[in-house]
RNA sequence: GGCCCGUUGGUCAAGCGGUUAAGACACCGCCCUUUCACGGCGGUAACAGGAGUUCGAUUCUCCUACGGGUCA
């Protein structure tokens, strides 16, 4: 008896090869999730195509409350979120995971570049083999119950190898380009977005590397930490954002290094393995997507962690997340302060 | 008022008789990217105005305009 999988299905490349890979050892069905507006209609072609059922099923109301609620929010706050994470965890192995399970599935799959290894009987999120694709950053929340359901039949492919074998099979998704962007906003122009619903936000000024005023800022929200580019500043060096002041409403400036730091806290935390870590270890981290892991000395104390990397990290932005690595594996993190 | 100095792209700033008139910052585009960013590549864009000297003036001279300094 083959065990069931249910796939979750955007109609992009990645996820159309993860359903095709599975129906080799396993009884797929594939779902699209109705989050913000998307269509079904390429995941139900590819489904058609390789002969596998397809459902939708519409989410909104979730991801508005899980996913949307807390983009705004933080934004709204002076910090810079990742939807992303948060998506995954709630939305694709969270209720998908339900849905699975009403449905008398054994497991849930995905599109995402990720591979799952066994560690003393636990599972990780363990980096891909092609590390230009690896995703799991945004993985690093999930926990025991979510990974012992799930399956990542792309971990240890390649993007080309995905197209190559897209094409292979005659999917009309081949050459389709990688999602980018934030999903539910698809011009891209989040700030119009939280505008439109909770109003202008006022301007402010650019504080710069001396204290002097740059100027006038388009609101907090149009800004994140580490930015360079957009700020529309003329100044005779590169210069970054280092802070934002939602007390003072100003962007604050700094030159390049100025605004590295060694020492990155973050609460909110959740570890991949049931049982406990030690107060204090070493191990690398990323402070953004993508950034490289790097080399750190952790402490854990009342859910959070407190980081100090061997050389400082640039644009460590409140919002975003801190994730710890061991090698290849993702051993948790938390949400930077 | 007299005497000096300065005026180059949106900003800063090289060049000091013949240059495709650098570079930086900004801006724009592309690439990268399941967040926002970073990063990479490329692009638009200037010699304050006029009259001379010269084969040739951004570069030399004079005048005008606008800045800055200085002296009774």
């Amino acid at each position: 008896m083959r065990k069931k999988v249910l796939i979750g299905m955007s109609g992009g490349v990645d996820s159309s090869v993860a359903a095709y890979l599975l129906t080799k050892d396993y009884d797929v069905t594939g779902i699209t999730l109705l989050l913000h507006g998307n269509d079904d209609a390429d995941a139900r072609d590819v489904c058609h195509r390789i002969g596998i059922p397809h459902v939708s099923y519409n989410a909104e109301k979730e991801f508005s409350e899980h996913v949307i609620k807390n983009f705004t929010t933080e934004y709204l706050s002076a910090r810079t979120p990742n939807p992303c994470v948060l998506c995954n965890y709630h939305i694709k192995f969270g209720l998908m995971l339900r849905l699975a399970d009403e449905m008398g599935m054994d497991f849930i799959a995905t599109g995402h570049y990720s591979r799952l290894v066994v560690d003393n009987g636990e599972l990780f999120p363990a980096r891909a083999l092609f590390a230009e694709k690896d995703q799991t950053y945004a993985l690093y929340r999930l926990r025991q119950h979510q990974l012992k359901k799930s399956l990542f039949p792309l971990g240890e492919l390649s993007k080309p190898e995905v197209r190559r074998i897209a094409g292979e099979i005659g999917l009309s998704v081949a050459e389709k380009s990688d999602s980018q962007d934030i999903c539910f906003i698809p011009d891209g122009d989040y700030a119009a977005y939280i505008e439109e619903r909770y109003g202008k936000q006022p301007y402010g000024i650019f504080r710069g590397p001396k204290g002097e005023n740059l100027g006038e800022h388009k609101g907090l929200i149009r800004y994140t930490v580490g930015q360079r580019r957009g700020l529309g500043i003329s100044y005779s060096e590169r210069i970054f954002v280092s802070r934002l002041d939602a007390e003072k409403n100003e962007v604050i400036l700094s030159l390049e290094g100025s605004q590295s730091k060694r020492e990155v806290t973050a609460d909110d935390v959740t570890f991949v393995s049931d049982t406990p870590l030690p107060k204090k270890f070493s191990c690398t981290a990323k402070i953004r997507y993508n950034a490289k892991a790097a080399p750190c000395e952790v402490e854990v104390s009342d859910g959070q962690i407190r980081a100090v990397f061997e050389t400082p990290q640039r644009g460590v932005c409140p919002g975003q997340s801190l994730v710890l690595y061991d090698g290849e594996r993702v051993l948790g993190g938390g949400v930077i302060k």
